[in-house]
DNA sequence: GCACTTAAATAGACATTGTCTAAATTTTGC
DNA sequence: GCAAAATTTAGACAATGTCTATTTAAGTGC
């Protein structure tokens, strides 16, 4: 017990008290994004909070509720990152709208690279488990499906919400592209490259108009 | 002690003896596809192999070094299926060319989805620490390069040899593609359109084969 | 104002895990 | 045939996730 005041056993009086559950989420998101998923241990948590390993337990069902709320965080984050980005867009020019979104999509994993890693892993936190963290990856996913709408009908020179049929093919292209750069860029062999946030940002944006001008020329 | 002939306590005698690295490395495959990274325990390895929980560590000096050999072997495997259709494949036809490989790196990830999951996850076996992983992940990525040389020379009319500057966003689009899809498709919103067989099969084809499309179309 | 419930924390215990050290037994090289 | 290397069992340890019990403070109904 060195030196550090002992906290009171019982209920901390209303003066002194904090809000653990921010805290909990803070130290966690800063531990994934420093060390990994595996370096977010439930006492480690507690001893960064300064509080007991069975503190976190009153906010937090178990660890694997701790990512899930980070998780669902995540998404409900990067939805409204791209509704943000097409709300704001001018919807006559498509290829713009592409741009952006992926450039967000990219920001999105820059910023919280260790929620990131670990939104699209089910062994991590179990969507059938924690339901909430299922319905914001649907909602996300529902931002993109916007997103398609809006390609096809720039393709089909109709207009969006005349968009019945959504073209998978073209979805999955969408969200493969974006998703495999942020992953590659991340953690995989293109990490070199996206060192300093100058190269990045030409990189994200380079390779982003590159790819919307493919997909919208393809689309007429 | 429940039935179970207990080993005897040194060196196994030579007519029992068994080839436990291939075993080990068998059982953390399996584990890893069924219950991913976190149900691949030291301990769970051993158990299934029926040995103690120490006999493992001679034949690999920690978990991680498990990781890493299996890590290592999935990327050989890869760069070999990649370097299969390339060799066979007629270089005239590059549109082909880039859909069979697409299909190949989808195939790949399908196969092993355990060790596909961790091969691009550096906290899980980390490169600096496991070389041999490192050298595996280049020469399979120098494999997706040589292909991106030939579609870089499709587009120009040039022979792939003579492409000396490799365009690296389109590299880096080839590459996403293929490896956002393979997420997806295994741990993603995707997930459920590809569950059977025939499904995914046609899936990765369409997909493969129009973005294929758009690529080539692009470069013309 | 007082009893009761709920909230928020500490404290201790337990099984499981990765890994260290030691010991045992067999095979192999000379 | 004997020392060294190989392959295994066995026991110990610290760290982790989580269970139960306890303690104190804040709210709530009468």
């Amino acid at each position: 017990m060195p030196g550090g005041q002992r906290r009171a056993r019982g209920r901390p009086k209303a003066d002194e008290a904090r809000d653990l559950r921010i805290e909990l989420l803070d130290i966690s998101r800063r531990l994934l994004d420093t060390g990994g998923a595996s370096a977010l241990s439930m006492r480690e948590v507690a001893r960064q909070a300064g509080c007991t390993h069975q503190a976190p337990y009153h906010h937090f069902e178990s660890r694997e509720a701790i990512l899930a709320e980070l998780v669902r965080l995540g998404f409900e984050d990067l939805r409204l990152r791209l509704k943000a980005v097409h709300d704001r867009a001018d919807h006559r020019d498509v290829e713009a709208l592409l741009t952006a979104s992926a450039q967000t999509y990219l920001a999105f994993a820059w910023a919280n690279p260790g929620v990131f890693r670990i939104m699209f892993r089910p062994d991590m936190c179990r969507p059938e488990i924690f339901p909430a963290v299922a319905e914001a990856s649907r909602a996300a996913h529902a931002e993109l499906l916007r997103l398609a709408r809006f390609v096809q009908a720039a393709g089909g020179a109709a207009d969006a919400s005349e968009v019945e049929r959504v073209d998978d093919a073209l979805v999955d292209i969408l969200w493969a592209h974006v998703h495999g750069l942020a992953t590659l860029m991340l953690d995989g062999p293109l990490a070199g490259r996206y060192a300093d946030d100058a190269s990045r940002q030409d990189m994200t944006e380079a390779v982003s108009r590159r790819f919307s001008a493919m997909v919208v020329r393809a689309g007429r």
